[in-house]
RNA sequence: GGGCCCGUGGCCUAGCCUGGAUAGGGCACCGGCCUUCUAAGCCGGGGGUCCGGGGUUCGAAUCCCCGCGGGCCCGCCA
């Protein structure tokens, strides 16, 4: 057989909505095949069968009663015999289809002869040029595990998008010109700019959070005394406490690093950092100061090549590493702000330059189509300080449009707390006439992760940094390795206990989903047994040594197979699972819901592991009953292998 | 004050958009299975007001309304 279908299961459901269209026509009722292949759904036990037909919308809309729906289906099947199913049974309001098990198989297996290790990448019609911005941390401290979950959500919905068919590029948007760049500059400043020891991320990381500790109890101990002054002591109480909780972190730095803390304490005090930290934006901005430029382009240097370093451990890679400053140094910004001067929705806020929404934002088609709140008013969006210098959402403006340079779709992966300037950024888009920007800009939001009982935060220096995390699971996985192999080389462990811990991480962070808030706890994060990413691998490397073991290619051929033993039930379970793999990619990329992937694994990886021992493969007597069951575990082995390749985690070899 | 997200056995989670049959899993707990392709496994067991209350429906974890609890957002911060 040269041709193939691609999509098995799809191919039986459209040819069981036919049959049932057909079935009903005969006796004169009139519903389209593809309304009956919307209502078609999945039964929830396996005596059910494995496709069921819920009758009850079709009583009330062809007024007949239950049984004559049902007989006519009934009796055409039997007459019919239509190949790809088995057998009817009716129960309680329900048609329930069992799939033939020798059609499946067939189709399966040649399926899979012809495309290998494409088996269930469906391709769109029309690809895209789709930009995938993601992780984008700020160049102040190591990348932590809220960045983490960023980076493998990015990196996977790439992976995804880009096996269905899309050419996507990956983006990191260096975030130079902010508030924090300056605190940091402004704190190596004062310790005469030192050179990095270590891994500079970390190194820098520190320098931050206790500059700005010491700038923020300076400023809440002014604000204190302003309260006291005008003798607001009803907001001193809670100043008192974020006032306490800063000084926490400063003790908590000085543990870590005290005389480093002295030392900043030291040379910090006095002074007006306010003013100070605003200069240096200023004169960043502004390139007025070679040695600012200097000084901020090498820090953020030296901490983007230590973001890339921790990356590039977890496999994520990026195409372009986009500088803020080069965007803001460019002409784009001027440029848009004379675009911005000129539009309808340009205003004064305040003495300053900004586009105001009150009347875009009542356009219902603009409000849908932006994914805005439904009634949410958007306050008027502040392009420019007055002092002339930019705010960040002018140069994420100008960011957006550099994007869409060469793209039809952009998604941007950022935390959701930022949703609402996400919305404003689409609409300011669409204000100064981006409209197929506006529209094509997708926020793929995803929920924080927290530590137990405490909000992670970067600039609290309170987190759980993603290079300790890879450290952690590398280690447990290593002893693991050895608890199990104790005859393995020391090369060979390592390298399994690698591709271990990297893909108990992944998995952990791509299973739940992004609009749940992701509580970190180790020992679910590092978890190895069931429903994790190494159980994944395990099964894939359990279903590779049967096929190392038996020694030959498996190679599809469908004469001599035994098509009796798939109505055994772990077997057929395991069939039907694998038909289905197709429609999960194809559902997974359309929604961009990884999890949906990391589900559909686990079931696949239980349903192997009960076949596994309940029955041998290799030890299998018949000869036709050992290339069927071979055929089944080379397709698993295909099936969970694209599953691990989308979610970016390696297949082992052995564990 | 307004907006967004989340709430499912002790803990974590799927299902919710697109209503359908006995709410799937995992961790932890209890009992079995390694002379047979890797026990990171398999088989069996106990444990549930799907946050609460109304409504729509033949039918609600799912849709609508009103609450409750948790998180986040509403800056000339980023």
């Amino acid at each position: 057989m040269n041709n193939y279908v691609k999509d098995v299961y799809e191919y039986i459901l459209c040819k069981l909505s036919n049959h049932i269209c057909d079935s009903w026509n005969r006796i004169n009722l009139k519903v389209s095949a593809s309304e009956i292949y919307r209502s078609l759904e999945e039964p929830p036990l396996e005596k059910f069968g494995e496709i069921a037909l819920p009758t009850f919308k079709f009583l009330k809309k062809l007024s007949v009663d239950y049984n004559v729906l049902a007989e006519s289906i009934t009796t055409q099947t039997s007459k019919r015999k239509p190949e790809f199913i088995s057998k009817v049974n009716v129960v309680r309001g329900y048609i329930n289809f069992f799939i033939n098990e020798e059609f499946a198989a067939k189709h399966l297996f040649n399926t899979v002869s012809n495309m290998g290790y494409d088996y269930g990448f469906i391709k769109v019609d029309k690809p895209l040029h789709i930009v995938v911005e993601h992780t984008s941390a700020n160049p102040v401290h190591p990348l932590h595990i809220g960045h983490g979950r960023n980076a493998i959500l990015g990196d996977v919905i790439s992976r995804i998008l880009a096996k269905r068919g899309h050419s996507v590029i990956r983006r990191f948007y260096v975030n130079d010109m902010g508030r924090q760049v300056a605190i940091l500059a402004y704190g190596c400043l004062h310790l005469n700019n030192p050179l990095p020891k270590g891994k500079p991320d970390h190194f820098y990381g520190v320098i931050y959070s206790i500059t700005n500790a010491v700038i923020e109890i300076d400023r809440l101990k002014r604000e204190i005394e302003e309260l006291k002054e005008k003798g607001r002591f009803e907001d001193l109480e809670r100043t008192n406490n974020e006032l306490l909780d800063w000084l926490n972190v400063l003790a908590e730095l000085k543990g870590k690093e005290p005389k480093l803390v002295l030392e900043l304490i030291e040379k910090l005090k006095g002074k007006e950092h306010e003013s100070e930290i605003q200069k240096i934006m200023k004169a960043y901005e502004k390139r007025s100061s070679e040695k600012i430029v200097k000084i901020i382009r090498t820090i953020c240097n030296n901490i983007v090549e230590g973001f890339k370093e921790t990356l590039d451990k977890i496999g994520v890679e990026f195409d372009f590493w986009d500088w803020e400053s080069d965007i803001v140094w460019s002409s784009i910004i001027s440029k848009i702000l004379e675009e911005a001067r000129k539009s309808p929705y340009f205003t004064i806020h305040k003495g300053t330059s900004a586009l105001d929404f009150s009347s875009l934002q009542k356009v219902s088609e603009v409000r849908e189509k932006l994914k805005l709140p439904k009634t949410f008013e958007i306050p008027p969006l502040i392009l420019q300080r007055s002092d002339g210098t930019t705010l960040y959402t002018m140069r994420d403006i100008a960011y957006s449009i550099i994007k869409f340079k060469n793209a039809d779709k952009v998604i941007n992966v950022i935390m959701s707390e930022q949703k609402l300037a996400q919305a404003q950024l689409r609409l300011a888009l669409l204000a100064l006439g981006y409209k197929r920007e506006a529209y094509n800009l997708i926020h793929y939001s995803y929920e924080i992760v927290n530590l137990p009982g405490m909000r992670m935060s970067g600039r609290k220096g309170r987190f759980v940094d993603l290079d300790s995390l890879i450290e952690e699971a590398v280690s447990r996985a290593y002893l693991e390795v050895s608890k199990r192999n104790p005859k393995m080389d020391e090369e060979m462990k390592e390298r399994i206990a690698k591709t271990v811990g990297l893909g108990a991480i992944r998995y952990a962070l791509v299973s739940v989903s992004a609009s749940k808030p992701l509580t970190f706890i180790w020992d679910d994060v590092l978890n190895f047994e069931r429903n994790s990413g190494p159980y994944i691998q395990y099964t894939y490397a359990r279903a590779l040594n049967i096929l190392r073991n038996y020694g030959k290619e498996v190679d599809f051929s469908l004469e001599t197979l035994d098509y009796g033993i798939l109505k055994k039930p772990i077997i057929r379970r395991l069939l039907i699972l694998l038909i289905k793999f197709p429609k999960v990619f194809v559902k997974t990329a359309e929604e961009l819901k990884p999890e949906y992937l990391a589900e559909y694994a686990g079931k696949l990886a239980d349903t192997f592991n009960s076949f596994y021992t309940m029955e041998p493969v290799l030890k299998e007597p018949v000869e036709e009953k050992k290339r069927t069951k071979l055929y089944i575990v080379k397709t698993v082995e295909i099936v969970l292998k694209n599953i691990l390749t989308l979610l970016g985690i390696e297949a082992p070899e052995r564990m």
